[in-house]
DNA sequence: AATGAATGAGGTTTCATTCAT
DNA sequence: CATGAATGAAACCTCATTCAT
């Protein structure tokens, strides 16, 4: 019957648009990753997802707005998974050890928007559409600083920590890893973030 | 006589003042580093530096020439430092401390090329002209990879270490420390060094 | 059976209702007439019409086709009203008076269409479609000069104008009404005509 | 001698820049009045002017910066041989005939702008840039209705005159002669004013 | 050394139009 | 009848680069 064919897939009815979208975002975000925003060009874009540079302005706005929904899609899905686990109430090692855990989980399932978002958020957040990028940025900040600080305060991190520099040393190297990251290869998310946690954690010293 | 001055250093009349030229260098790595080198005007380099954009080319060949030259003078320093450090003899543990202590001191003397590097160097390291980072590069992952190895095999390091991992990791927080660090500021180079150095080795939690 | 409506009226299938085409030329009309011929996107009038650009196509063949209709059949009733005042056999001054009238009447019922006649005919005049502009504009010289030529023989205009430079501002003035007259506003067309040939006829100073 | 040279046009060098800008600002004006604001391509302009497209963005920041530089600098000089007659405390009828004269001399000296202004005020006046539009628009209803109001009051002008719609058919017919006055034609300015007064004051008919 | 002006290639974007569904 | 997607031409604009002065 006709109707078998519309009541088949009901689920699939809700997200009927975002289909050509998504993939033509995938594309774009592959793109910008490799060559970096500016240098990337529209054309180039278009030639990698099989059409020409001006068909996708049916789809998007502008170049802009394509890396706008491409930050912005990876900030909110990271977000969801930082709130989670900061609203679990562990401690400050566990936080630690969940949100690098969290993060390199993202690096594998956001590969393009992370690195996007390391070359280019510095240089993007000061304009007011992506102001954004600064929001997430300060709440990142207060997170991870704040943990370290309460590790600190509750003795299960050094006394004599620089909770500001290692804080930054911590959120580069984590996000820095999207740069060389494949995903499928020889470690998953869950064994990198195990691997730099010990690193960091205990050091990559023997101990006396 | 006006011959006498020529004729004194002929080497020398070629590239008559360097003075100049290293004014404009140091002011395009500024915007370079600040902007992104695509990113990066002509036009707003030579407003930078007071003059106009087509008066450039009589110090430079091209924009790309610039950068060249900014990377290549950084890269030189850099290995020399670093040579100096390889060839000095010292134990695996010591070589990563100098290591590191080096590549800090690079950051303070040459912010903006290390910020250009890291941000750019991936990009460029496949045409013609830069191929000398992709070599650079390469004698980089020999120097610390084989530090590291080396290390785990004396017994220093940790035997459960990736060292490919750690590598990256290592290689990938001290050189992004360029996007936030100040010269002038509260830290020095050498204490910077020191607090990573500390972190890396014996870790940031506090040891039973 | 749905076949019978069709073989009801053979000669109605290929047109099917006018009524639509009409709704959509009004609507096309209005929007020329606001933001000029040029600057109006196809995609603005399906807009405002409630369809998508390329449904405009299944109703006419192009953008500019829409013009031509537009235009051809306001000259159409244009050129219907003044023939019948033309071929009235009245004194000059009489056939000032009801072309004058006429005129502020066909304002009235097709201001967007005298609107874009205005703005645009000079520039369409010469493209071959749109000859019938330029073939119009003649009658409208003829009739008008020649009834001016008329009144100054007959001597009930005076002797000493320069009819050529007359018919240039009384032709203007009247059409360029229709950027700023409104439908239903105080005056209706025949109060402005009274009020414009009391100008044009006698003179706005008192006399003697 | 070198001298010489120099102080041969001292005149000359208090203006030197906008040698070139007036020059390209007159074949743009000329450009824009012909096709049209909107159908005119800054190439059209460029091939017109003898240089590349984008050399005319050496000059101009932008297509609507020459339109907007070519309006401002006519209201400014139309603004100036305005004041100049409202401020000669003119009777209401004199003043009339100074700034339709006043009008037709600008008509004259530029055309072009004034046949630009004609087409594309309107349109452009809620564009924040061409604010000012709106602003003269203001300036000369007051200044036109004023004079005309106060003609009626003072017994010059007939006292059945619809201020309002007198005002705008003036206005008009004033302003539309624009796009078909050709300067060093059959008649100057000041003849073509005297007509247009002749008509307007004392109307077309043969007086009784 | 530097300026003013221009070039020419290429970039982003717009838009009338087409067409399978 | 209408949609959704695409095309392709052309528009505006940017920018590295050149060159006579």
């Amino acid at each position: 019957m006709s109707t078998a064919k519309k009541t088949a897939k009901p689920a699939a009815v809700t997200p009927p648009p975002p289909a050509r979208r998504r993939a033509l975002l995938a594309t774009a975000a592959e793109v910008f990753a490799a060559h970096g925003y500016d240098a990337t060009t529209v054309r180039r874009i278009a030639d990698e997802a099989g059409l020409l540079a001006g068909s996708l302005y049916y789809h998007f706005d502008s170049k802009e707005s394509m890396l706008d929904e491409i930050l912005s899609t990876f900030l909110g899905e990271l977000w969801a998974g930082y709130d989670a686990v900061l609203a679990a109430g562990l401690g400050p090692r566990e936080t630690i050890e969940a949100l690098v855990t969290e993060s390199f989980r993202e690096i594998d399932r956001h590969r393009p928007a992370v690195a996007i978002y390391q070359k280019e958020s510095q240089q993007l957040a000061g304009r007011p559409r992506f102001g954004y990028l600064a929001d997430s940025q300060q709440k990142f900040e207060k997170a991870w600083l704040g943990t370290l600080e309460r590790g600190v305060a509750d003795g299960v991190f050094r006394p004599d920590l620089d909770v500001r520099l290692t804080y930054r040393f911590v959120r580069d190297t984590v996000w820095v890893a999207a740069s060389w990251y494949r995903p499928g290869g020889h470690h998953g998310p869950e064994e990198i973030a195990r691997q730099y946690l010990s690193m960091v954690l205990d050091g990559i010293a023997v101990r006396d």
